[in-house]
DNA sequence: CATGAATGAGCTTTCATTCAT
DNA sequence: TATGAATGAAAGCTCATTCAT
C-alpha cells in the first residue's frame, strides 16, 4: 500500500508564496466542489486564481493531481478536528457528542471539503488515488480504533466488540452524517427521513445519534 | 414533492419486446456503472445493445432519462429485497441479520446497481432527479421506520428513540455497507479499516454489525 | 423556362378527400411558416396532420416537394386578390389604392403565406424551384405590366416609362411592403423607419404610398 | 433599443494579425453567403481558414456571433458607399443616379454581402440580431430621410411627402434592386419581369429607375 | 519562469427517408 | 394502401494539455 509514493505538487508549487498557494488551493477547491471533477474547468481555475494555465501545469502534472492536492489539503483541516477531540480526557460518550457536534459544525462551514471528498470516486483508480485514500482513511481508522480500545480498557465499551469493526461502523455513521449536511442529494434524503426543518433539529439529531452510538457500544 | 411526475420512458420503449428492453437496460446499466454518468457514451450503449442511436432517442428523451430509468429499474430489485424481509414475523434482531446478509449478497451480485445509485449525485438537480430520489428514499424511510415502531410496540426497542431518526441511522449504516461491498473506493476503505481479507470475513462483519445495531436499539 | 415540368403532388395525394388535403396543406403551411424550411420537421407535420410519415411520403416525393406545394397553394390565394382588383374599371390611382389596401389586409391575415414565400430562397435552386418561381412571378409580372400599359393607353401614365420595368418597380414596392407587415425582421425595420406605432398608421402609409406611386407614373 | 450592447468578437480575435482576421472574415462570409446560415459548417470554415475549431470558438462565442460579425463587417462596406454619395453637393436627381449606379456596381462586386444580409432572417430573433439590425437599418433610415428633407428645403421635393415614409419607400426600392442583382432567386424574378439579358440593361434600368424615383418625389 | 493561444478528438442529439408488416 | 419503427450521418461546441515566445 505504501509502495508507490509520488508528490502531488511539483517543486515549483512549493516555492510559491503562501498567499499564492492558498489562492490556488481555494480557487481549485471551490471549482471542484461546485462543479464536480469532470465539469471543473482547468482554464477557469487558472483565470480565477490570476495565473496562466501554463503556470498551473508547471505546478501540477495534471487536472487529477491538482484535484488530489485540494483533497489532501482539505483532509488536514478535517483531521485536525479529530486530533483535538479524540485524545481529550473525557468519557467516551462525551467524545461522541463532541465528534457529532463537530460534524454538524464543519459540514456546514467546510461544505466544499466534504463535497470534494465525495468526488473522489469519479476520478478513476490511479495509484495516486489509492495512495491518497490510504492517507485519509487510515488516520480515521486508527484514531477511531484507538478510541474504542481506550473505551474498552476503561470498561466503558463491551469487550466482545471488535475495535476495527466498530471504528468502521462509527466512521460509516459519521461520513453519512457529513454528506447529509453538505451534499445536495444527501440533504434531500435527510429531509425525506426527518422532515424539511433539518436545520432546526441539530440538538435532536445530536442527542439521538449519541444515544444510538453509546447504547450500541456501552458495556 | 409529488407534484411533478414524468415517465422516464416513452411509449415506444414500452412497446419493445421484453428481451430487447432487458438488453437495453442491461447494456445501459453496465455502461453507466462502469464509466460513470459523464463518461458513459450513448453511441457505445446503442452499439452494444445492437440498436441505432436514433432508436435510443426514440425510446428515451435524453441521456439523463436513460440513466434515471436504469436507476429506477435497479431500485425495484433492491426494494423487493426489503419487501421480502421486513414484513416477516420474526424478532427484530433476526430481521437485522437478514437485512445485512441480503446486503452482503446483493452488493456483490448487483454491484452495478449500487454503483449506479452512487452516480445519482453527478447528474445535477433536475426535477426528475428529485422525483426519483424521492421514490427511492421514501420507501426505505417508511419501511425502516415501521420496523422500528413495530419493535417498540413489541417492547424489543427502547421507547425513547425516535423511529424516523433511527431509520435514518440504520439506512446510513446499510448504505455505507453496500458501497463498501461494491464501489472500488469504498472497498479500499473497507480494507484499510479491516484488512485485505474482506471476502473471508462476511460472517464476522455480519455478526459484529448485528451486535452493534441490536445493542444500539434494544430495550 | 417551361422546359421542365413536374407535378408537385403524387396521384395518391390528389385522390385524398378535400378535407384531408386541406388539413395536410394547413399543417405544413403552419410548420414551414413558423419554423422556416430547414427547421420544419416532417415527422411533426405528419403527426399534427393525423397521418403517418409513411403516408406523407406516399403523397410527396420529399420535404422540398411538400414545401413547394404549400407555396403553390398559397400563391393562388394571393393571385386571386390581384385578379379581383386589376381588371376592374377604375382609374389607375384607385387601383393602386386598392392594391396597397389589399396588401395591408392580407399581409396580416395571411401572414404565413408571406413568410412561406420568403423561405423560398433557403431551398436551394432545383429545377422545381425555378418552375415554381416562374409560375408565381410571371403572373404578377404580366398583370402589373398590363395595368401600366392600360394606364398609358388611357393617358394616365407617362408614355416614356417602360411597362415591364415599372411593373418590376411596383412589384418591388409591394413585396417590400408585404414583408414589412408579416416578417419579424422587416417589421423591425419598418418601425425603425417610421416609429413603433405602425399598426395605427395604416391610413398614413396607404396615403403616402399612393401619392408616391401615382406621382411616379402619372402623366 | 440601445440598451443591450455586446461585442460580437472576443478580445482574442481583435488581437489577431490583420491578415488572419481578414482571412477568417472572408472564409466565413463565403461559407455563410453560399450555404446560408443553417447549412454553413463551422468545421469547414475553420479548416478553410487554416485554424482549429477550438480557436474559432476562442474568437467567437457561437456560430451566430461569427455570422453576425461577418454581417457587421459587410455593413460597413455598404454604409461607406452611402456616406460618399449622400452628403455631396449635387441635385437630388443626380444623387439618386449615383446611388442606383452604386447599387448596380456593389451588388455584383460584393454579392456575398447582400446574400449574407438576406440570411439575417434565418437566425431567429435574439437581442443580438435586434441590435445589429438596428445598427444597420437606422443608418439608412436617417441618411435617406435627411436626403429627402434637404430636397424639400431646396424645393426639389414636394413638401406634402413625409420624409421618413419616403426614405422607407426609397430603401425598399434599393434593397429590392440589390437583391435582384445578387440573390439567385431574385435574379430569376428580375429576368421574368425584364427578360434574360439583364446584364446588358444596366443603363436602361438605371435610367428608368431614376425617372420613376425623381418623378415620384419632385415638386 | 511565465504566458495564453492553439489544438482536435470526442460527444449528444436531430431528422429526412426507408421498408417490413 | 397505410403505418411508424428504425436508421446513421452530421454538426456545434468543450477543454485538458502543449509549446513558442
Amino acid at each position: 500500500m505504501e509502495a508507490y509514493k509520488r508528490k502531488l505538487t511539483k517543486k515549483t508549487f512549493d516555492n510559491l508564496s503562501d498567499a499564492k498557494k492558498l489562492l490556488i488551493i481555494q480557487t481549485a477547491t471551490h471549482e471542484f466542489a461546485s462543479q464536480g471533477f469532470d465539469h471543473a474547468n482547468i482554464n477557469t481555475i487558472a483565470e480565477k486564481a490570476g495565473i496562466s494555465v501554463g503556470s498551473l501545469y508547471k505546478y501540477f502534472e495534471s487536472k487529477q493531481d491538482l484535484f488530489l492536492m485540494t483533497i489532501h489539503q482539505g483532509t488536514e483541516v478535517l483531521t485536525n478536528t479529530l486530533q483535538s477531540i479524540i485524545p481529550a480526557d473525557k468519557p467516551f460518550a462525551e467524545k461522541c457528542r463532541d465528534l457529532i457536534q463537530a460534524i454538524q459544525k464543519t459540514s456546514r462551514e467546510q461544505q466544499q471539503l466534504i463535497q470534494l471528498y465525495s468526488e473522489l470516486t469519479s476520478v478513476g483508480n490511479s495509484d495516486l488515488v489509492k495512495q491518497l485514500s490510504y492517507e485519509i482513511e487510515s488516520i480515521s481508522a486508527s484514531m477511531y480504533s484507538e478510541l474504542i480500545k481506550e473505551g474498552q480498557r476503561k470498561g466503558e465499551i463491551r469487550a466482545d466488540l471488535d475495535p476495527a469493526m466498530m471504528a468502521f461502523l462509527m466512521d460509516n455513521l459519521f461520513i453519512s452524517l457529513q454528506f447529509s449536511y453538505s451534499s445536495e442529494y444527501y440533504l434531500q434524503r435527510f429531509k425525506i427521513f426527518l422532515g424539511d426543518d433539518i436545520d432546526d433539529k441539530d440538538a435532536f439529531v445530536l442527542d439521538q445519534t449519541v444515544r444510538f452510538l453509546t447504547s450500541a457500544l456501552k458495556n
